[in-house]
DNA sequence: TATTGTTATACTCTATAACTATA
DNA sequence: TATAGTTATAGAGTATAACAATA
């Protein structure tokens, strides 16, 4: 019978904030400084994301990808590892560390389903309730800092115009 | 006296496509989805965003991050191994791979200082040197593609916008 | 046979600490 | 003493391959 494997830091690099991601770093800068290029703007406006969304994070422990995690085995209430593998498009190996390193973390844990022993649901612990909690008042104020300086108009807008970019021409 | 390490393999991750980023995974999306927020179609026009950069980059067998140390290097004809690392934000030995990948793939190389042999100049090579227009032809390519379906008002208007959003508030 | 989870292994990127050679 | 580069080591994240238990 399988059991979870226990080897798994609990408090990972969440606490230590992962380098402020220069601009420079994903090869758009050199090229584009001059120009006022929309990619250079735009990669720009994702490092001050990231770095809202790290604030954002502050002492609770929690990567991006974990948060994520999270988030899916909260809304998901017939989670298990092979699916939480294929949302996070990770290999189920990973998946595994993941769900080991949030049930260390005392976020998650793993039930018995009755008549499948190959798997488990994974659910949020009180704790994990607690911190999703959290969460959800944090990234409320979190998209309004991102947003602090633009008219309600002028957010609209911009949505309007990233939608178009994102979408595949 | 230091002589470069050569232990590094000389095609990198670069060729193999590094699994889309799917916008779940940096825990925006499930948080986001309902409100169509700011937060949410930066992440979405980023991802797409990095799409297009790694079908620009191609057959090039770069990184985004080596993309950057080549720009870097071939901008700064006083470049070393120190200043790269300050200027990538990453440690010593962080770059000195980075130095030695790209030595090994042909593109850069180390040059004597006449009266500090403590260091050497990071230069690039022939190669370096073709494959360098060769990525600056195709960034201008992949800015148009970025902005594919706005106007040119339309893309003036994001670029302003999003300026404001990467401003320390 | 197929699915779920696991183990073993390896590779990349990152870091820190301690070292060498030189200034 | 300080600087440039190096080595050794470690940790997090990712992957693939092979496996056990169960369906």
């Amino acid at each position: 019978m399988p059991a979870a494997s226990k080897k798994v830091s609990a408090a990972p690099r969440g606490s230590r904030r992962p380098r402020a991601a220069a601009p420079e770093e994903d090869g758009l800068a050199r090229f584009d400084l001059q120009t006022g290029s929309l990619g250079y703007a735009l990669r720009l406006a994702q490092v001050r994301m990231y770095t809202l969304f790290f604030d954002m994070l502050g002492d609770l422990g929690l990567t991006p990808a974990r948060v994520t995690a999270l988030s899916l085995i909260a809304t998901d209430p017939d989670m298990n590892q092979t699916k939480l593998a294929r949302s996070l498009d990770i290999a189920g190996p990973s998946a595994l560390k993941m769900v080991d390193a949030l049930e260390a973390a005392g976020l998650v844990c793993r039930l018995d389903v009755a008549g499948d022993r190959r798997r488990y649901l994974l659910a949020l612990t009180a704790t994990g309730r607690t911190t999703m909690e959290q969460l959800r008042l944090r990234m409320a104020e979190y998209e309004e800092r991102i947003a602090a300086d633009l008219s309600a108009a002028e957010r609209a807008q911009l949505v309007g115009l990233l939608n178009r970019v994102a979408q595949r021409g």
